[in-house]
RNA sequence: GGCGCUAUCGUCUAGGGGUUAGGACGUGAGAUUCUCAAUCUUAAAACCCGGGUUCAAUUCCCGGUAGCGCUACCA
């Protein structure tokens, strides 16, 4: 088992290419990654894969940090692949020199071109494979651009084989295995040369990345086995898919595969990374809500699973149930204090700007009410708001009765509460009496009480609310709700 | 097209030669409560198809189908 007792202890990487903001399916891979690393008490490696220098930006960089920054999850070495060229030149000329790769002149094509790769062609690049060393180095010194390409073995009939930690023994025939680029005309480093130099290099142990990357990794044995290198265990993960099937991609599904997205609605990053583990990973027993030391500690690859994953969302609802149910459990999983410091953001966004010791009295009132954190700001803004939105008379009156009904019940609570000490346990007295004084049921007395106070129906309990608001606003509100009722009378 | 990978409720998944195929989300019904929410109970809901192997296959093997991936001088 090579999870459980790694013969050393593992190197993992998170290699991102900087073309976009982070999302989800990497922010997934990043956090397989950093579980087996603190599982196996390993290193846990980040290396920004930019050798695509015209794809690459700065605000990308800027933004998957902060995606990583959010997650909370910390790494322990940073690396740049453009820091690094000289390195990955130097180990392609190498090749050369060994005769393992070889100068392709052909001019690069847009890669449509379905006459060659329907003829083969593909394969070996004709005439550039077999140029003699001579020629190759007279072209190049005159200066005419080339790629460099693996000279993938040929008629040897030869397999290439490997142990994925996920998906079992691979193994695919080197003749199927076109010569890929190493090198691009420009110089530049393509990422499969880049990739494992450095995965070489930095004797990462183990490669824990996108079922997208299977295939390719035959193309890695090949180049690990140039660099005289031992190659990593590799470990493929399912994808990550939208409902349609399709793998997630930033151009086609936009916004809802960034990570800031979740951010920005108020997931908690401990709920959001929840999410994403149970996605193509289970911890094999009926547990879905787990901790980070939970997942750390459960974390294995075996219990990866192989099929893609599908990530539920439409244009309307961008978030995934589960993903909303698991952010709802952890919200109320969270100590008072820690949750209303991260409701917090979202009420100032709001224009609220509560005094803490208020934060700390409303958060405990609607914790069990919100899925989101932005959820807090329409669940409390009654609470903030000096004057009350409008709202439709009609909702003071309680069922089975009219507005003068409603009429009484609220000038009698304001009898009431002038003199009711406002703590949970007398107003609770007080208003049952009141309510049995008017011969109604409890939940008929309250409504009028309940939407005169919070300007709607549905809010949390009423006694605590009426508590924190305290009296001279509560009298204040059923005031003006006696007189908005009686344009009804 | 070639090559590779995959297939259990709508979705995420557990399981595994003999099971009432388990859990979760979501959905429906009910209970409880001052409303809402939370909570509890409950219902509907799945082994892609066809062949083998076997006393017995959803599970193992083969084929098909479908989906996905790779097939770029993207990563």
């Amino acid at each position: 088992m090579p999870d459980s007792t790694p013969a050393k202890t593992p190197r993992v990487r998170f290699a991102p290419s900087p073309t976009g903001f982070l999302h989800v399916g990497s922010a997934r891979t990043f956090i397989l990654n950093w579980l087996y690393a603190r599982h196996n008490h390993g290193t846990m490696v980040l290396r920004l894969d930019d050798t695509d220098v015209e794809r690459n930006t700065e605000a990308s960089v800027q933004s998957i940090f902060e995606g990583l920054r959010w997650l909370g999850l910390s790494w322990d070495e940073e690396y740049k692949q453009s820091e690094r060229l000289d390195l990955h030149r130097q180990k392609a000329e190498d090749l050369f020199a060994k005769g393992l790769a070889y100068r392709d002149f052909t001019p690069a094509h847009s890669g449509d071109d379905e006459k060659s790769s329907a003829q083969g062609a593909w394969l070996s690049n004709p005439g550039m494979r077999e140029l003699s060393r001579e020629e190759s180095d007279r072209r190049a010194a005159a200066g005419e651009p080339f790629a460099l390409r693996y000279r993938v073995p040929r008629g040897e009939g030869r397999t290439l084989r490997f142990v994925d930690s996920v998906y079992g023994a691979q193994s695919k025939l080197a003749d199927e295995v076109e010569d890929f680029a190493l090198l691009r005309s420009d110089g530049m480093p393509t990422y499969h040369l880049a990739s494992c130099v450095d995965d070489a290099d930095l004797r990462i142990s183990h490669i824990v990345r996108g079922q997208d990357h299977l295939t390719n990794t035959f193309k890695h044995l090949l180049i690990f086995e140039a660099l005289e290198s031992e190659p990593p265990q590799f470990a493929h993960l399912p994808l990550l898919v939208a409902p349609d099937g399709a793998k997630l991609s930033k151009r086609k599904h936009g916004p809802v595969v960034s990570v800031t997205t979740y951010r920005d609605a108020g997931f908690l990053p401990q709920a959001f990374v929840n999410f994403l583990c149970l996605l193509g990973w289970s911890p094999k027993d009926d547990r879905e809500f787990l901790s980070l030391d939970e997942l750390t500690a459960a974390f294995t690859l075996e219990g990866v699973n192989r099929a893609n994953a599908v990530i539920n969302f439409t244009e309307e609802d961008p978030f995934d149930p589960k993903a909303v149910w698991l952010n709802a459990e952890h919200i109320r999983a969270l100590p008072v204090d820690e949750l209303s410091r991260s409701i917090k953001p979202f009420w100032e966004q709001a224009g609220f700007h509560p005094l803490p010791e208020k934060l700390l009295a409303v958060t405990p009132l609607i914790r069990e009410r919100i899925k989101l954190l932005r959820d807090a700001v329409s669940a409390a803004d009654f609470f903030f708001l000096e004057e009350l939105a409008p709202y439709d008379p009609a909702e003071l009156i309680p069922k089975n009765g009219d507005a003068a009904l409603a009429c009484r019940v609220l000038q009698h609570a304001q009898a009431v509460l002038a003199t009711t000490t406002f703590d949970h346990d007398s107003l609770d007295q007080a208003l049952r009496a009141a309510a049995l004084h008017l011969g109604l049921k409890a939940g008929q007395a309250f409504q009028p009480i309940r939407v005169a106070v919070c300007g709607r129906k549905n809010a949390p309990p009423l006694f605590e609310t009426m508590v924190v608001l305290g009296r001279e606003l509560c009298l204040a509100r059923i005031r003006k709700a006696e007189e908005n009722l009686q344009s009804l009378i």
